[in-house]
DNA sequence: ATGGTTGAGCATCAA
């Protein structure tokens, strides 16, 4: 049975639902992660959503800040959350669904920018993201019984070298710094996760996900850096059977800084 | 080395 999932950092849902509703349209993802929606739970903009099928909806918000959601034509059980480091921050949401017979645990994370400054003495935000980082290193792909697992969100680290534009350029710049790529990579080692989107483009194919809103020109300049990310339990590795990183949605009218990446798995 | 843009919500802060 095909499945298809998507992610992507959307930056304010009720401005950009248009967008939301043209991607919707024409890839018709089974399940669509968003992360940054910035829309208070009551003020979340179902309808659209319910029109087109995705009426199972696990949403957790907050005013102005953050906020996830996970949009599904397949139904959810078992919402929860969790506030990584305690600070109140909508962060995080999963659930669970099922597949042909196969339950499978998904997460949504967005993860703290973590500032300008690379250094967790003078830049607190930089410290909470490597708290944050810290926390998801307890987090087992393998860790419920008789459930395979997904990953997907704004992880805001590009890990590997030709996840940016210029990885000796960017080796002091929030994302790519060498505490918090590796950070990254031991959450992946230690949780047994895959990452999907290099495991079918392997190093050193470029891929990126997300271009700065401050330059001009992020066609021809191509700056990106591979902040978004889906990975999964090890068992649904032989499944998949494609990725798409849907570059076009950079150019839409009043885009998000980041676009929707894509998997299908043969389930 | 610096500055560049966008969004929420109304002065800045976060990204």
């Amino acid at each position: 049975m095909p499945l298809t999932l998507a992610t992507w950092n959307i930056n304010s849902v009720r401005l950009r639902m248009p967008l939301v509703e043209k991607f919707l349209d024409q890839w018709q993802p089974d399940i669509l992660c968003l992360q940054e929606t910035k829309c208070p739970n009551d003020q979340f903009p179902s309808s659209p959503l319910n029109a087109r099928g995705y009426v199972h909806q696990a949403i957790h918000g907050q005013k102005g800040y953050h906020g996830v959601a996970i949009l599904s034509k397949i139904p959810l059980d078992d919402h929860t959350k969790r506030d990584y480091c305690n600070v109140g921050d909508s962060r995080h949401v999963s659930a669970l669904f099922k597949v042909n017979g196969r339950t499978i645990r998904l997460h949504n994370f967005y993860v703290p920018a973590g500032g300008d400054e690379p250094d967790r003495a003078i830049n607190p935000k930089f410290g909470h993201k490597l708290d944050f980082i810290e926390e998801m290193k307890h987090l087992d792909a393998e860790g419920e019984a008789e459930t395979s697992s997904i990953l997907v969100g704004d992880l805001n680290i590009a890990p590997y070298e030709n996840d940016v534009w210029s990885h000796k350029q960017l080796l002091k710049i929030v994302s790519h710094t060498p505490v918090e790529t590796e950070g990254l990579k031991e959450v992946m080692a230690r949780g047994k996760w895959l990452d999907l989107i290099r495991h079918r483009t392997p190093e050193p194919e470029k891929i990126y996900t997300w271009w700065s809103y401050r330059s001009a020109n992020w066609q021809l300049a191509d700056k990106g850096r591979r902040l978004d990310h889906i990975w999964s339990s090890a068992d649904l590795g032989p499944h998949l059977t494609s990725t798409e990183i849907v570059r076009e949605a950079r150019g839409w009218d009043r885009p998000s800084d980041h676009v929707p990446v894509i998997i299908k798995l043969d389930i």
